[in-house]
DNA sequence: TCCTAAGCGAGACGGTACGTCTTGTCTTCCA
DNA sequence: TGGAAGACAAGACGTACCGTCTCGCTTAGGA
């Protein structure tokens, strides 16, 4: 393909992120993205559907990351009240060093669509955990489904919380709350209700 | 006030809801709105500032409600493990008798506004539990703001996959799942992270 | 009909104009009109198709004022050597009167679509002038219709030299020549081909 | 000359009168033409300005071959009002053997770019053939020029009116009603204006 | 009971963004 | 290494909403 390609999908990324940290994702407009990236309008509609192409677009890469470092950690066995999860240090570490952009993208100010984004990459993950340790293997009172949900939410609402709190937290303590309230949870001790 | 007042703004509320049953929050405009209402571009400006102001003003009647059940709640002293989130059964209840609306306001078609508005009705009545059974004071290793998140996107991502499933669980059966879920893991049991 | 729209479809008609006069009429945008007339887009858009259906909308104003002008003329009745075709007098009077608005709907820069509303103009003066004289009465060895489209033909070359030419010839003269060219093709004198 | 140039150049031409023909000029943009042709953007522009240019270098040959065959018919004298325009008539019989394509030339949905060239080409002959007969040699009271444009419309809406028509007309008919509308009146019989 | 202010519907208006289309230039790649 | 292929910036198109506004009609509620 021609490097010029390339080039052009890389300044519209880049446009995007920087105008999601001044302005948040709902607020942009595909005019401000081609302004910022330099680029003509019809160059923009050749490469992405629209903004919210763009911004998936750019969620794939987080993805693979997260994926794979997954699939390593899983292949070195271990109880899931140890290893379990461990893929959310890695978002925890990798949110910190770009607070800005996660704090577009899962702040007060980002928008639905990148919200779904985030959630449905979340919740890829956390069923990948709960197959790879036979959680939730039928017999539950709790379905599958509900529980990847409720991890889900969880990891996001911590997330969402020290990224906006400006916490001084490091990432292995808030990933430590995230595994306080939710690896007890899913293991169902105390059982009671 | 002119009893006309009243009247306009009831039939615009009606409109907003069927209209966010039938295609869901953001595909809404203004037109769509005052169109069903049978009612005057202006008129609809004159009482709300567009349709976000619209959809907030309609949350404040759940949100009277709830917090009403919740002072009645707390009153009748019980332990947190028995009685805590005793509202959350009330919201899957109302939730099921208008599967509809709740589809709208928290499925997959909702938009951003819909959902943080909810979150922010959610998070004053667990932040009102919290503090009626004095958890999360200070001496934790969890600050209560990130409890006080954790347990506001249990409830949402509970509600949310029940609704969406169409599950034909009782409302008494998903509040179960949300307590069994979440109370251990408010009550700190298993520490072991 | 709401004032305002009589003052808007001004605006809009005096912008075309001043703009074809600068520019030629295939140069121009609806951006550039709309610009001039400082008026919105979607405003122009609620009155007018486009910019061919408002040059078209100004036309009907000449059309009017010369079909008044040829039933007055042809009410007097006189011989068509005499009479005939008196509204081409009125016609290059007026031309005369808005030399730079001519030169741009007749000139070199006008448009196709510019030539085809004032060519549709002028057959119909010239038809209903054949019929009140009972010229070209199905006997004739020329159609009818040939001999309008003839007329005009010659009528749009003679106004077109002397509007680009910018003959100092009065508006007299230059109905003159149309006359002396025109009348006897028609009269059939010298009939040798 | 490389003849990949000749060829790259014909099915450019082709490309054109075809869709010509098909949409009118207009309505062509120059992607349609390197579509039609199988053909690079950029090839079409190291090749012509544009579909304009394109259009004009087409009329050339059109050109070549009138001027060629009027040069021979003045060379063989006779008088003007049995020889004049006696081009006229191999234009009849070429629009006759080329309908379609005379009909995008010359009929409603041409452009002004077309009509202009085809004018412009009519208009030398024209010139050239009131010259060679020593007509309105400035005595006149009808500048040559005006006689010029007045011929040249005459022709054209003749031409116009016999393609759109679908005339069972003969060429050779055709002919004699531009002659018997136009001779006349340029020698100037009948003055009585 | 009148009459006057307000509420109201209707919708014109200036703006802004959309996604599409076309233009003429400029870069890349291949034969 | 010269020319075909096509990526690109620019900007107009016609559509859809927005929030403001002006206009008369209707109607409630105080005089």
């Amino acid at each position: 393909m021609d490097r010029r390609v390339q080039r052009t999908r890389e300044v519209l990324h880049r446009a995007l992120i920087s105008l999601m940290i001044e302005r948040g994702y709902d607020a942009i407009t595909v005019q401000h993205i081609i302004d910022r990236a330099n680029v003509g309008r019809s160059t923009f509609y050749a490469h992405y559907d629209g903004k919210e192409d763009l911004l998936r677009s750019g969620m794939k890469n987080l993805n693979k990351q997260l994926l794979g470092y997954q699939r390593a950690a899983l292949a070195l066995k271990g109880s899931f009240r140890e290893r379990g999860f461990a893929f959310a240090l890695v978002l925890f570490e990798h949110a910190n060093g770009h607070r800005d952009t996660y704090h577009a993208i899962v702040g007060k100010h980002s928008g639905a669509v990148v919200m779904d984004a985030m959630r449905a990459l979340l919740a890829d993950l956390v069923r990948n955990e709960l197959k790879a340790y036979s959680l939730y293997e039928g017999s539950s009172d709790v379905p599958r489904s509900a529980a990847v949900q409720f991890v889900v939410g969880a990891l996001m609402s911590i997330l969402t919380w020290w990224i906006e709190e400006k916490s001084k937290l490091s990432p292995a303590e808030a990933n430590a709350i995230f595994r306080r309230l939710t690896i007890p949870a899913i293991l169902g001790e105390g059982k009671s209700s």
